[in-house]
DNA sequence: CCACTTTCATTCAAAATCAATCAAAATAAA
DNA sequence: TTTATTTTGATTGATTTTGAATGAAAGTGG
């Protein structure tokens, strides 16, 4: 049985079960014990399932769940390692702005113990965020068909309520004359509004985004500083580097 | 039998019956008597029941709330039958607010071809209605963990830059001398909001409901009109008939 | 008030479950 | 093919849960 084959069975079971033994997935399985109970694991860190001695339970909260392959391909090590040095930025009780997006999202589990607050226009992180306790605000706003962000004017204004000391926020295209863009003008909006309004503003982009160009401006490369990974371009990174701080996660 | 499994069982038996003696749990779980003991002390340090002496009690809190599981499981044909008929109301293009909750959320199917606007203060509303192809904003406000609805000052002070045809809201008591009311002052607060800033303001409640009276109130019975079922009982009805308009769904 | 019964908290040893480790098997990469 | 890498299953000792035993505390009936 496959390793991805074994997890859906699992958590179909559990669906039906509420809660399961062990045994009865080692039965239904065929797997031994040893990997049971590492599946178990991992669909515990993805928030699936809840672990409970002797077998697992179904996740308190089942507000929002993307499916296991949405999970699975949000785990990129690269997002995550990203999202892991952001979240090391960030101080005790900090107020923050965390933007629409999945790498965004990747941030979340890293927040938990910081006793922050944070703003979101995101409607998924709403679920996440909640889950690991971390009071959680939202932006007003119309929400965007597909990915369920809070975009444009009446957003941005509710932003304009809020002070942040840090504010992450997700982009599309960073480029040395461009600037920072992205698709949707009512988006760039919220972003632009965001990082006005924080002291710190941190943008947070895996490698392909480096030296794109998107449809609407957000702002110059200067107004925030940027955390990427060490799959960019060495020589496109030096160029954004004499316009901003730049943070090189090494994968 | 697992840990879990055993303290749901001794939930559950106590919602059936009240109260519950450790050696009826004993029996009925095949555990002993010490374990009985010992999972009645954590439930209880966990506020779900009550120790008395020889067993327990249900703990009755006066704020207490289901979760969604558990509201999800309740009442689940009249919610159904309550929500299309009050979708029925609802005219082309009028401009909706959609109160946070499980009956409200039933109600988002029914709207699909009306070419409604929705703005809502439930983020698990927002998914389904994007679904469903309906423009949709949200309100702001702070997120509140389990429901995951917005609700106090920000998100009722959004609010009020919308005019609504139709408010469908939720409620959790509905009482001729006490009016409406729901556990949570920061919940009422927003659905006080949206019913006076609408023309026409729905209380959507199943006959659970009627007579109830729950910790903050949200207005007295004249400011909406209700949609309940015939489940309800008939004495109480003629009384708040008396105060505002009803409509009683034959299920 | 007393004797008597039931329920209680505490302790202890047995059983079950756990995380960690390691070598074998399966898979992917060179 | 050969060589890494990943996944798996068995084993280990540590941890948690469990059931029985004990005496103290609380309830019961005279």
């Amino acid at each position: 049985m496959l390793h991805a084959q074994r997890k859906e069975a699992i958590v179909q079971e559990l669906k039906l079960k509420e809660v399961v033994s062990i045994q009865d997935l080692v039965d239904k399985t065929g797997a031994s014990e040893s990997t049971i109970r590492r599946d178990l694991n991992d669909l515990e860190s993805d928030n699936f399932i809840k672990r409970v001695h002797g077998g697992a339970s179904l996740s308190r909260q089942k507000i929002y769940e993307p499916t296991i392959a949405e999970k699975e391909a949000a785990n990129q090590p690269e997002k995550y390692k990203i999202a892991e040095w952001a979240a090391s930025m960030v101080k005790e009780k900090e107020s923050i702005f965390l933007d629409a997006g999945t790498t965004t999202l990747a941030l979340i589990p890293f927040l938990e113990d910081k006793q922050v607050t944070v703003v979101t226009n995101g409607i998924t992180h709403v679920p996440l965020l909640l889950q690991h306790n971390i009071p959680t605000y939202v932006t007003g706003g119309r929400a965007k068909p597909g990915t369920a962000a809070l975009a444009g004017e009446k957003a941005a204004s509710t932003l304009k309520e809020f002070r942040f000391d840090t504010a992450f926020v997700g982009i599309n295209g960073i480029h040395p004359y461009y600037g920072y863009s992205t698709p949707d003008p009512d988006e760039a909006l919220v972003k632009h509004t965001a990082i006005s309004y924080s002291t710190r503003a941190v943008i947070i982009a895996d490698h392909s985004k480096i030296y794109d160009v998107s449809f609407a401006n957000v702002g110059k490369l200067s107004d925030a500083q940027i955390v990427t990974s060490s799959y960019a371009n060495k020589d496109q990174l030096r160029k954004i580097q004499q316009e901003t701080r730049v943070k090189v996660v090494e994968i």
